[in-house]
DNA sequence: ATGTCTGAAGCATTCAGA
């Protein structure tokens, strides 16, 4: 069993490309100085990863990446260890899970698999991704972890997380069978953080890059931070930093930012 | 109704995926 004792600021990011974003990533940790940044979407395999920019910054770099698609990297400035790389559990040929140690909390940066490409087969995957997630929330609970499972979870949790006519009836990301594995993660007793501190105010995280999505604020709120039971009674803040999706050539995520006192 | 962006293949432009 392990306990979180220190202050910690944690940010989520999908962006889309980190070579791409580099300089966004760069002002974003020079900025914000979160203790870690947990990116997805970056891209492209370990070697192509801008890690001497993020070190040059004070940041340490841990990549699981793949060719073109996919890959999940952490940044920390702080002292971790890597307890897995890749979802416990599951036979996964895409990068999508990465699982660090520090400050005596297990941190999981995870990008879902969005569902809505490879037909029945493709959301099938999806689906099974989900109830491999929750088994492995399942074992920390078992193991009385403090931990965080955050990330692009490619999943709209209710109707008020979607500006309305965004998405078809039919999307992977708002699905009845989504959602329902959404909330069974949640009925294990995992805290939502934005809706936690934010039970009604409207709040998106991503706008599609299509005309008129992000100056008409038609957006889906997808990337979300988990919390387990003793992490969320530390919980202080936790929103999206919308600023960041105005600037130039911008993801078309913004980053979620949680912080634990 | 349409609209955007990224990386790959391959060298102009199309495709997949989001």
């Amino acid at each position: 069993m392990a306990y979180c004792s220190k202050r910690m600021k944690i940010t989520t990011w999908n962006v889309n490309s980190v070579r791409a974003r580099a300089a966004h990533v760069e002002r974003f940790l020079a900025v914000q100085q979160p203790d870690l940044l947990l990116l997805q979407e970056i891209k492209c395999e370990e070697p192509a990863f801008p890690a001497a920019n993020f070190a040059a910054l004070g940041y340490q770099s841990v990549v699981l990446g793949q060719k073109s698609y996919n890959g999940v990297a952490i940044l920390s400035r702080l002292p971790f260890n890597v307890t897995a790389r890749g979802l416990p559990g599951l036979d996964d040929a895409q990068a999508r899970y990465l699982e660090i140690e520090c400050e005596s909390i297990l941190v999981g940066n995870l990008y879902l698999p969005n569902g809505n490409s490879g037909g029945d087969a493709g959301y099938a995957y999806k689906l099974r991704w989900m109830k491999a997630l929750r088994a492995r929330a399942a074992a920390l609970l078992e193991q009385d972890h403090d931990f965080m499972l955050a990330g692009d979870y490619n999943v709209c949790p209710t109707d008020a997380d979607l500006a309305q006519g965004t998405l078809p009836p039919g999307d992977a990301l708002v699905r009845p069978e989504t959602r329902a594995e959404f909330r069974a993660l949640l009925w294990l007793g995992l805290t939502d953080a934005v809706r936690a501190l934010h039970p009604t105010e409207i709040i998106y995280s991503f706008w599609d890059y299509q005309v008129g999505c992000w100056p008409r604020d038609k957006g889906l709120r997808i990337d979300h931070a988990l919390l387990s039971p003793r992490l969320a009674e530390k919980l202080i803040y936790a929103l999206p930093d919308r600023e960041v999706r105005n600037e130039e050539q911008p993801s078309d995520h913004c980053p979620v930012t949680i912080k634990l006192d």
